[in-house]
DNA sequence: TCCTCAATCAAACACTTGTTTTAATCCGAT
DNA sequence: ATCGGATTAAAACAAGTGTTTGATTGAGGA
């Protein structure tokens, strides 16, 4: 059977990690879920850590598969490839037609890291890192410095992770009417033009000319 | 000193509570650590649940006085202003004088909130938005639009808040070395000159043409 | 001195936790 | 039909949880 037991209690354990933590996740509330009987976890899994990271090990397969190796057109100039990516993120994250887990129990695990950290670390995390670089070198010059490089690449994502992880923060700093208004095509372009500017591809913001989308071709 | 061990029981439960989470967290490794007895949490805050929102406030009213209330000479430029701020926040959070469960615990209550988050985000974050507005408005101008406003301030703060929340990341992904040679002063220096550039109130990163530093007071 | 009352302590409480045990069930191969 | 391995089920396990109890302390006031 395709829909075994083992990945019904997958799928119940990482919804309720994700939600509530591993300590707090209790292995009665997640056999229920699963419709499941107690002794299943242990029968499949031998502990509850095993389940843990066996749930953190699939969010990020299924994080692989969903997003096809974000392999964009050759011709795509660097500029709109870093738009198409800072969008993708965005999606990704905000726009959950994939169950939230997925990158709910990752985010727990980057920010309070147990030892299935290194693993999402090597398999999801540094690929991404490793695209976001390519697109940086490409705009910014294949000699550009490491450590400004790396910088830059932290400033794009840390704009990115602060709408997900500080998601409940923002609501209730700005209000759900607010917050509900923060679009992510709205976000994406924000954050793209803004990072644009910064390394100087982009027309700056802050002068309240109504900026349209910059498409422009990257400058080799 | 009139409340010795209630005042220790909050200390002990801060670092705990910070490091290991709500869950996690035992009030008898608590009371050991704070040499107290079982029932003296019981006694002296009722129940677990009230400890930890005590030990949340005490975070945040510590974080309050330990901050003179970010008070800039008036002379000062609004870029000035900027970059002190953004130095401060990154010091307050990596630079780590005071007992590192401050903010590590409030930063838990930040990215995955119980009820205590919305006190905190009243009591803490709101003032410290409210400072970053008041700068960004000198800035950009006084009729900027909100919305715009906001997401800029988001832009910043997101890109202070990733060194801290995903520090574990980061460590893995670039190695401890590249890692520690990431300076409060040189992150400081990066966010503020990205986010100046990207505001179009200094040169940009990428190429190294020295557009002189504009220092000019807001356009209103 | 006696009393009071807040504070501390050891012990036990009732309950939940993860895990194990043992028996029952399914299901294809013989 | 029967065997045997794989899976599920119900119950019990030991350990840990937050919480409560009741006794004990020790300083301050009448």
């Amino acid at each position: 059977m395709i829909d075994d037991t083992r990945q019904r209690l997958i799928d119940a354990a990482g919804a309720i990690f994700a939600e509530k933590g591993y300590e707090a996740a209790s292995v009665r509330d997640i056999c229920q879920q699963a419709s499941a009987n107690i002794a299943a976890v242990n029968y499949h899994f031998g502990e509850k850590k095993s389940l843990y990271v066996a749930a953190v090990r699939h969010a990020q397969s299924c994080a692989d598969s969903e997003n096809p190796e974000m392999t964009w057109p050759a011709d795509m100039s660097p500029v709109e490839r870093l738009r198409a990516h800072i969008l993708q993120m965005l999606q990704r994250k905000l726009e959950g037609d994939k169950p939230a887990w997925h990158l709910g129990i990752m985010l727990r695990e980057m920010a309070f890291p147990t030892e299935a950290c290194a693993a999402v670390v090597e398999d999801y995390v540094r690929p991404m890192a490793n695209g976001m670089r390519a697109i940086l070198l490409d705009l910014l010059g294949h000699d550009f410095p490491e450590e400004k490089g790396n910088m830059i690449g932290f400033s794009i994502v840390g704009q990115v992770l602060f709408y997900y992880v500080h998601q409940p923060v923002i609501r209730l700093l700005i209000g759900e009417s607010a917050h509900d208004a923060l679009t992510v095509q709205k976000l994406a372009d924000h954050i793209t033009n803004f990072s644009l500017a910064a390394m100087g591809l982009a027309p700056s913001l802050g002068h309240s000319t109504p900026t349209p989308p910059i498409t422009t071709k990257a400058m080799t």
